[in-house]
DNA sequence: GTTCATGCAAATCGTTTGCACAATG
DNA sequence: CATTGTGCAAACGATTTGCATGAAC
């Protein structure tokens, strides 16, 4: 496993008042509502530093992006509801023959006050070729 | 809940043969990897014409898409590792309290020959807002 | 002959990047 | 002064869409 070199980052207010700003919330923010939360204090922003910054605070592992975007959609014909396996070196996508489990559907809304549907479980890690290596 | 009224569609080769396609294999291809299959058979064949029978095909349910792509990332600054609740409607994204459990990867190491590493786990359904209404 | 299917090219949209200049250490 | 941060605009890449033509019913 190739150990990732940690870059080295000076202070940047504008940094700064991103991260307070996603501590400050519940929510789950896109760069666009976080943009223009800054906005206000930095009239000259730009989206693209926007990104930057919240790259550079994902790779200090201050805060989590939760990927809804930037891959490849994948397509597949097993209709009945399955879990995936993602082989995070060679994206190899593979069907999981665990039994999808309505009843964690049914103990998720126990807890909240939601109407919980269905729920979608994907697990990570190295596939068999993969592992071998 | 308003119900979606199905489209007629005929019958086209093409979008027969995508289904096919999709159906002989164990991967979860891209519509580019479906695009370049079906080339073999279609010379001239469009590539936004695959997106469009993808969608056709998804939409009466002969299909999965698996989405990791075309919506916003979101950003949170709660690092500790936790599962999420997404809200169908209005989009809301929720921490959930269950705890992560590790357990889970062991089940899919022991079932399969892959490393399992993490996993990921969303509920989809309606918000306690949502869900008044 | 009305509606759907298709190819083509342009548009869309979230995200990234190259460049020039300002700020940091 | 060497390097990082920033704004700006252009680039990128997966997907969608408008338009004109061809096929299905």
């Amino acid at each position: 496993m190739s150990e990732k070199v940690l870059k080295k980052y000076r202070k940047s207010n504008q940094r700064q008042r991103t991260l307070e700003i996603l501590q400050s919330t519940e929510m789950h923010p896109t760069a666009t509502w976080i943009y223009d939360q800054l906005k206000e204090d930095y009239a000259s922003l730009s989206l693209g530093n926007v990104y930057r910054n919240l790259n550079i605070l994902v790779e200090q592992g201050s805060i989590l992006e939760l990927k809804f975007g930037s891959t490849f959609d994948r397509y597949c014909a097993n209709i009945k509801p399955h879990y995936h396996f993602i082989c995070e070196k060679c994206s190899a996508i593979k069907d999981l023959d665990l039994p999808p489990s309505h009843e964690l559907n049914e103990r998720v809304e126990k807890m909240t006050n939601y109407k919980v549907l269905n729920h979608r479980l994907e697990f990570f890690g190295l596939c068999d070729k993969c592992n071998g290596e």
